[in-house]
DNA sequence: GATGTAATCTAGTCATCATCTAGATTAGAC
DNA sequence: GTCTAATCTAGATGATGACTAGATTACATC
C-alpha cells in the first residue's frame, strides 16, 4: 500500500454511494469509509475537513447528475412538445433518484450540507435553470399565461420533487420501470392538464 | 428529583421537538434527551428500546397529527367545491410541516424508522384515507375521469408532498403566511387543472 | 540529480455516543 | 406488611467525529 494514494478524494466519493447503501446514510461513518478506501481514519478530513464537507462536495456531485439527466430526457426524441417536454423535466428528476439513489438522498438535505459553499451553490442554481427554460419556452408558445408561471413552476417542481422523494423512500421496492411508467402517466397527465391553454379563469 | 417520573414516555416525546430543533435531527442523542428530562442516560431505553424505537414513536405522533390538520382543512367553510377541497389536503399537508417541523422531518424518513411497527402503520393508513375520500368524491360527481384516478391521486400526493418537503428544507427562512398563501395559490391553480372535468383527450 | 517546501497521510488522543448489563428504588396488588 | 413487576441508575464497552503532532511523499526549482 502507497503511502499516498494518488487521488483518494474521488476514490472516498466513489465509495461513498456504496457505504451508503450497505449500512445507510445514517450510520455512514467516515472511518468506514476510510478503511474501505484502505486509509487511515485520518485521511480523510485533509480533503473535506470533515463530514459535511464530504457530504457538501458529494450533493454537488448530485446537482450536477440531476442536471445532466433532466438535460438528457429533454433531448430524447419523444420530447418534442411542450407537454412531453415539462414531462421529460419530472422524468429525469426520478432518473436521478433511480440512478444515484445514495446521492438523491443527500442532495436535498441542507441539514446534512455547508450551504454556503460555492461550488455546491453553482451547481444547484444551473440544475435549477432547465426547468425555467422549458416554462418559458411553453408561455412563449401561448401554452401557459403569464400570470400562471410562477404557479406552475412551483407545483411541477414540487411533483417531481415529492415524486421522487415517494419513490425513494415509500415504493422503495417497486421495479424500476414500473415507478418510470408510472411517472410518465402521472406527468403527462398534470402537464396536459397544466399546459392546456393560457385562458385559465 | 424523584425516583420514578411519572410519565417519562411523553416527557420524552414532548422535549423531542426542541431538542431537534436545538441541535438538528442529525445530531440528536439519546442522552441529550434524557438530560432535558431530568433523568439518566438509560432510561429512556426503558420506553422505547432504543433511538429507532422512539422515532418511530414520534412519527406515529406524526401521522396523527397530519391526519388531524388535513381533516381540520377540510372541515373549514371555504372547503366547499371538489377544487377547493383537492387544495385543502395539500394546505393541511403543509400546516403539518409548518406547525410540526420535527414531526415532519422524522414521519417520511424510513431509514431512521422500524416500518414494521403496527402502531406507526395504522397511523400511516389512516393519514392517507382523506385523500383517497375527496378524490373518490369528485370522481363520482364526474369531476374525475375513473381512468385518470390514480395519476391524479399520485400527483396530488407528490406535490403536496414535495412542496412542503421544499418548504421545510430549501425554503426554510421563508414566513409562514407567505408559504400558506404560495401553496394556495399553487394547489389552486393545480386543482382546478386537473379536475375541470372528466373528458380529457 | 539534489533539495526544500507543501501536500498528503498515519497514529494517537479526547469527548461523546448507543447499547448492554447488574442492581437499586418504587408503585401497586394482594 | 409483603411481594412482584415496572421503572430508573450507574457503570462498562466498543465505535464515532474531530483534533493534534509528526511521518512520508510529490513536485517545483535549482
Amino acid at each position: 500500500m502507497r503511502y499516498h494514494h494518488g487521488d483518494l478524494r474521488r476514490a472516498l466519493l466513489d465509495a461513498l454511494p456504496r457505504v451508503i447503501a450497505a449500512q445507510g446514510l445514517e450510520r455512514l461513518s467516515l472511518r468506514a469509509l476510510a478503511r474501505q478506501a484502505g486509509v487511515s481514519h485520518g485521511a480523510p478530513a485533509h480533503h473535506f475537513t470533515d463530514k459535511q464537507g464530504l457530504l457538501t462536495a458529494f450533493a454537488s456531485e448530485g446537482s450536477q447528475h440531476l442536471e445532466r439527466l433532466v438535460s438528457a430526457a429533454l433531448t430524447q426524441p419523444a420530447a418534442t412538445d411542450h407537454v412531453a417536454r415539462l414531462s421529460a423535466v419530472g422524468l429525469g428528476y426520478l432518473e436521478f433518484a433511480l440512478q444515484y439513489p445514495a446521492h438523491f438522498r443527500v442532495t436535498f438535505r441542507p441539514e446534512l450540507l455547508n450551504m454556503a459553499d460555492p461550488e455546491l451553490l453553482q451547481a444547484r442554481a444551473s440544475a435549477g435553470n432547465t426547468l425555467d427554460n422549458v416554462l418559458k419556452d411553453a408561455q412563449e408558445a401561448g401554452f401557459l399565461a403569464a400570470r400562471d408561471y410562477s404557479n406552475v413552476r412551483m407545483a411541477s417542481w414540487s411533483l417531481a420533487h415529492g415524486y421522487a422523494s415517494i419513490a425513494a423512500d415509500v415504493m422503495a421496492g417497486t421495479p424500476p420501470d414500473a415507478l418510470r411508467r408510472q411517472a410518465r402517466r402521472t406527468l403527462d397527465h398534470y402537464s396536459r392538464a397544466v399546459l392546456r391553454g393560457s385562458g385559465n379563469s
